[in-house]
DNA sequence: ATACCGATTAACT
DNA sequence: GTTAATCGGTATA
């Protein structure tokens, strides 16, 4: 779970889709080839801190810094199933926006949630923004299976990278982003199964008939 | 100083 | 499928 405070709102959202980024070696991510900026600063800090950038001069997104100090890595949160705060949500979105799409997509999550440059660095364990881990009764626990892996969205630039299965998504979910096309995703749980064990007789291909 | 471009979105054809 | 919006970061001069 995501929450935040800001402007006396109080809003909050179930992570629903993440992609990771990886440090230096991942030419996808802000930090590539140990590039570090006043931008991208805070990458370099310990885990547990908001990275906050704006993106074409018009969106914000907002990301989970992860890993030791001086490892530039970090999970971008995409979207969130609304939860806390719908109306202050809607208020910001605009009307017409279904609650699903509240805060699908990362520049839509953080206008929901109202998240800009001024978050960046923030402390993720306590203050304005926040994660938290759902207690079980609120949200049953996530199978494995329910975790689909695809490509990572608009980074096409990024050669090889480009391809690497590093967004994480909730199956058919409502409030994902850009839902993954079957075929390409495979469960978190197949991933396992099949590196363990010999090549499937079959080759990947859609799931089930449409 | 100037030019290019992006971890996006909404509105188009 | 395509494109405009819009500006800080980054590279180049």
């Amino acid at each position: 779970m995501l929450h935040s405070e800001v402007d006396g709102q109080t809003t909050a959202g179930r992570i629903v889709e993440v992609e990771a980024y990886r440090g230096p070696i991942d030419l996808a991510a802000h930090s590539a080839g140990g590039r570090r900026t006043p931008r991208n600063e805070i990458m370099y800090a310990r885990g547990g801190h908001a990275y906050v950038y704006q993106i074409y001069g018009l969106h914000h997104c907002v990301n989970v810094v992860v890993g030791e100090i001086d490892v530039p890595e970090a999970v971008l949160l995409r979207a969130l199933e609304p939860v806390v705060g719908l109306e202050a949500m809607r208020a910001r979105r605009g009307a017409g926006v279904p609650d699903a799409a509240l805060a699908r997509g990362p520049g839509n999550l953080t206008r929901a949630l109202g998240i800009d440059r001024s978050l960046d660095g923030a402390d993720l364990r306590r203050g304005v923004l926040r994660l938290t881990i759902p207690t079980a009764a609120r949200f049953p626990a996530i199978r494995p299976r329910d975790v689909v892996r695809s490509p990572r969205i608009g980074i096409d630039y990024a050669g090889e990278w480009a391809s690497k299965p590093w967004r994480f998504s909730l199956r058919d979910h409502p409030c994902v982003s850009h839902p993954p096309r079957r075929g390409r995703e495979r469960a978190a749980s197949a991933i396992r199964s099949t590196s363990r064990s010999a090549p499937r007789a079959r080759p990947p291909g859609r799931s089930s008939p449409r």
